[in-house]
DNA sequence: TAACCTAGATGAGTTCAATTCATCTAGCGA
DNA sequence: TCGCTAGATGAATTGAACTCATCTAGGTTA
């Protein structure tokens, strides 16, 4: 069994051992020299014997005392480090944000040097990863979470909710990159579909739309045909719709850059609710102001 | 500037992380759950990051806490071993006794089976020197001091007085081993001297002892012969007369177990005050029963 | 050599950081 | 689904740490 000594009389003795001066000890422990004179005391009583010879003059260290102070001052050093270490770069540290790899580049990314302008003193750190990251493991500080409900275990906060519509370049439609008034003519061109890693059978899929859609419009024929190229992730759809390849059922979020720019068009009007994008991170995390800060930059930033 | 945490916060942190449970900490430290987890979240604090994950169970530590606790551990490992070492033995330590020389050779030694008989549990450590240690300095823990008046510095008691007169075996005189009468007589023998190291005129020497005696016996005839033998030493002196070599001015104390058992006898009868013996420690010393225990021992043996 | 100054000691009284108590929450297992 | 358990929260309490008043010893200076 591990016996310690009150740990405060080992900081007056390695303080008093370190300036060879209860008075100075007593300076920079912020206390009277009669505070370490008793600590000292109690922590000789503890040991059975002097650890200092107060007289005569000056204050020198007995024999014991010798032996014990390096092993103290050794031990206190690598505490201040230690402590150091772990709250340093807190509050320098770079916010690492985790967020689903299509949100991370199609919208994130192309924003980030509006974040610096506005926020030269927050670096961040992208963590494009469709895994769920663990927060409370401190592997990233706040996250991106794009769910159907506000997420319940950790301090979260609704940023948007998102729609899907089918999306092509404007290039690829044979009318001249108008909009198609006929949900029927979709079908003319190729559907692009990616993997939900939920298995939601309301997730806004190619099969879903079209079901939905001819409850509105009866000329939709039944098909077998759900899509002629298919991702396992939605960015890789994305990046295939953006190079011609075909029409894609998208987030009017996560394209919302590619939308205003007009390098992609709603290629129908009909859509799709989708999901919520959530800022989740951990309650009373240290970084909350930069937390704060992130949250309002992306609900503002066009 | 070294910043340290309130050590109390590691205390509990470095339990909790061993433990890898609040609950168990508090046990072993004697304290409520709750005054662990009041800690463990100051220092959280401090650091500006969690330390454990506490939800989902099991609790684990957070990165940051896996980086700290090894060296919180090793701190107080070190701690508690210094602090074991410096108080082991103390209980057990033989009490060590500084004396002059010639005390212990020819009182002290002599006696020690006595102590043994009497105080089995107690260890005695006998350091023979003429030369002072320093108590405060650890040097050990009582010392036996020859000295005029009481030392001031420490805690002292007086034990014995000493006087001083001519001492020499039976065999060496030639009148078959009675005393001698005129003190001039002695003049015919080797008269055996030894060092004092204090200079003080009054030491009872043979020069003292002859310029002393000749205001009583006016017969004793002025004389440059102050000694035959020298010895820097006392107990070397005592060795000399022991062997027949002569006779010294010797210390009652000192020989008298030699005088009890006639190895040694009284030459004359004019004796000098010598000085007192007194047993020293530091106040409040932590062996202090054993020193008191020594201190009655050493009034009573015989 | 005496007077003054300073650093550490002693012990009773005071203070405030550490701790407890009462209550709540979440998640785990039966 | 319910009961149990471990950790959290915050106000109230407690006791170790600290201060204050006074004393002592020794170091320095005039």
């Amino acid at each position: 069994m591990r016996k310690l000594p009150p740990l405060g009389s080992l900081r007056a003795f390695e303080a008093a051992a370190r300036h060879m001066s209860f008075r100075e000890a007593a300076i920079e422990l912020g206390v009277t020299p009669t505070a370490v004179s008793h600590q000292i005391r109690l922590l000789e009583q503890i040991c059975k014997q002097p650890l200092f010879r107060r007289r005569p003059r000056p204050l020198a260290l007995t024999r014991a005392g010798e032996r014990l102070f390096p092993v103290v001052r050794n031990g206190f050093d690598s505490f201040a480090t230690a402590i150091a270490s772990a709250s340093a770069g807190v509050g320098e540290r770079a916010l690492r944000v985790t967020s689903p790899n299509a949100f991370a580049s199609r919208w994130l990314v192309p924003r980030l040097p509006k974040w610096r302008d506005e926020h030269p003193k927050i670096p961040l750190e992208i963590i494009g990863t469709d895994e769920v990251l663990d927060l409370r493991a401190g592997n990233a500080d706040v996250a991106i979470r794009y769910a159907r409900r506000m997420p319940a275990d950790l301090a979260a906060q609704e940023i948007f909710r998102d729609i899907f519509f089918p999306v092509c370049t404007p290039e690829l439609l044979a009318n001249g990159g108008r909009q198609i008034e006929r949900a029927a003519n979709l079908l003319q061109y190729p559907l692009i579909h990616f993997d939900w890693l939920n298995r939601d059978p309301e997730a806004p899929t190619w099969a879903h739309w079209l079901a939905t859609a001819r409850s509105v419009d009866p000329d939709i024929p039944e098909t077998n045909k759900a899509w002629d190229l298919s991702f396992r992730e939605e960015i890789h759809a994305i990046d295939a719709v953006a190079a011609g390849q075909g029409i894609a059922i998208c987030s009017d979020v996560v394209i919302s850059r590619d939308l205003k720019s007009g390098a992609l068009i709603k290629a129908h009007t009909f859509s799709l609710p989708g999901y919520g994008f959530y800022l989740v991170f951990v309650p009373n995390h240290p970084q909350r102001s930069s937390i704060e800060a992130f949250s309002s930059w992306m609900r503002s930033v066009v």
